[in-house]
DNA sequence: ATGTAC
């Protein structure tokens, strides 16, 4: 017997075939009770991105590795916000500043990488409130229309890794042995990771002058909670039962903040982000193309890039992902969320330093080769 | 996604 099946999209909201094909493997799996695949669903390593999967049992895998990654809107003041001067001014955040913590504060004592944002879809963002959808909602966060934000988007980096490493060497694609102490490893990542977050935006605003005030909206996205005698695991999809979230669109797109209440149908979540529409491969092969490096560093909003890792920035091209107008609008047209602000990017962080040599020399081309022409 | 995987 399995479990049921829900996806909350409309008909011309493009879905791949292999992301509804894991969330059915998913529901087949022992003591899986309810699937829900949100508007951005896309295909993960084993189990689908975007969804919210309910059970008697507690898979670790559901979750992933980065356990507690998620995203986090930071209000900030600055006086004259010009995209190129601050986006020459933000900290290195692939490396590790521990002036930003005390050391006795960090969950599991996991000092290594606090306050990096890592690689793949993270990012740290400064961006500006674009419409006001909801101004009653958006006056009680404090936001009004031109206000700037931070958005950081990061989690728990290898504390995660580590954590479903030492699940899977023992029991592979199982249950947690012990959920217990799953769940306790589980939770000082999800903290770790809105630490993270924080230290972070911290870093961020000190390099830019400005004063780190705390988060008005910090969601995970990758995360199982025990709800009604249940596993809920979300992987890729965030709390939505009466929680504000950003849903991220991509680095050159705007994002939403939405007020979510999704009810039991949709796992009591939103969608996360965009979503992919491309694999990282077929987005580097086909944005190379497309593409020129100058105009994903300056992008059609005005924003600006900072990715010195070009296969990043390919992989990471708008056109990679789904239309986030769509993903809201089907958010809102099921009844899981509605708008309160758009956030439009000003600098979006996402790397400063290239890839190491060996994994560029795997790619098959050196990074000259990647210079593309108008 | 990841101090990656031999």
């Amino acid at each position: 017997m399995s479990a049921t099946v829900s996806v909350f999209a409309s008909p011309s909201s493009w879905i791949e075939s292999g992301a509804l094909d894991q969330c059915h493997q998913v529901a087949a799996l022992p003591g899986m009770r309810h699937v829900a695949g949100m508007p951005d669903l896309h295909p993960g390593k084993g189990a689908p991105i975007g969804a919210a999967m309910t059970s008697s049992v507690l898979y670790p895998f559901l979750v992933g590795s980065d356990i507690g990654c998620g995203i986090a809107v930071f209000p900030i003041r600055l006086k004259r916000p010009v995209p190129e001067k601050l986006a020459a001014r933000f900290p290195d955040l692939d490396v590790p500043d521990h002036s930003f913590f005390d050391e006795a504060d960090v969950p599991a004592g996991w000092t290594d990488s606090l306050g990096t944002v890592g690689r793949g879809n993270h990012f740290a963002e400064l961006a500006r409130v674009g419409t006001v959808f909801d101004a009653e909602h958006a006056a009680r966060l404090g936001l009004s229309a031109g206000d700037l934000v931070l958005i950081v988007h990061s989690g728990s980096r290898g504390l995660g890794e580590r954590i479903l490493r030492a699940h899977t060497e023992a029991h592979g694609a199982g249950p947690a042995a012990d959920p217990q102490a799953y769940l306790a490893a589980h939770d000082d990542a999800v903290r770790w990771g809105s630490l993270n977050r924080r230290v972070m935006a911290a870093r961020v605003a000190d390099a830019l002058g400005a004063a780190a005030e705390p988060p008005i909206v910090d969601e995970c996205h990758n995360s199982v909670e025990v709800r009604d005698g249940l596993y809920l695991h979300r992987k890729g999809a965030a709390r939505g039962d009466g929680r504000d979230v950003l849903v991220a669109g991509t680095r050159g797109t705007p994002s939403f903040l939405v007020a979510a209440h999704a009810g039991a149908e949709a796992g009591f979540s939103v969608a996360h982000g965009a979503g992919r529409k491309m694999s990282r491969a077929d987005a580097l092969r086909r944005g190379k193309v497309k593409h020129t490096v100058e105009e994903l560093r300056r992008t059609a909003v005005g924003s600006v890039v900072v990715c010195g890792d070009r296969q990043l920035l390919f992989e990471e091209a708008p056109g990679a992902y789904k239309r986030i107008e769509q993903v809201i609008g089907d958010l809102v047209t099921h009844g899981l969320a509605t708008r309160v602000v758009s956030t439009v990017p000003l600098v979006t962080y996402k790397t400063a330093g290239v890839p190491p040599i060996a994994s560029r020399r795997r790619s098959g081309r050196g990074p000259q080769s990647l210079a593309t022409t108008p």
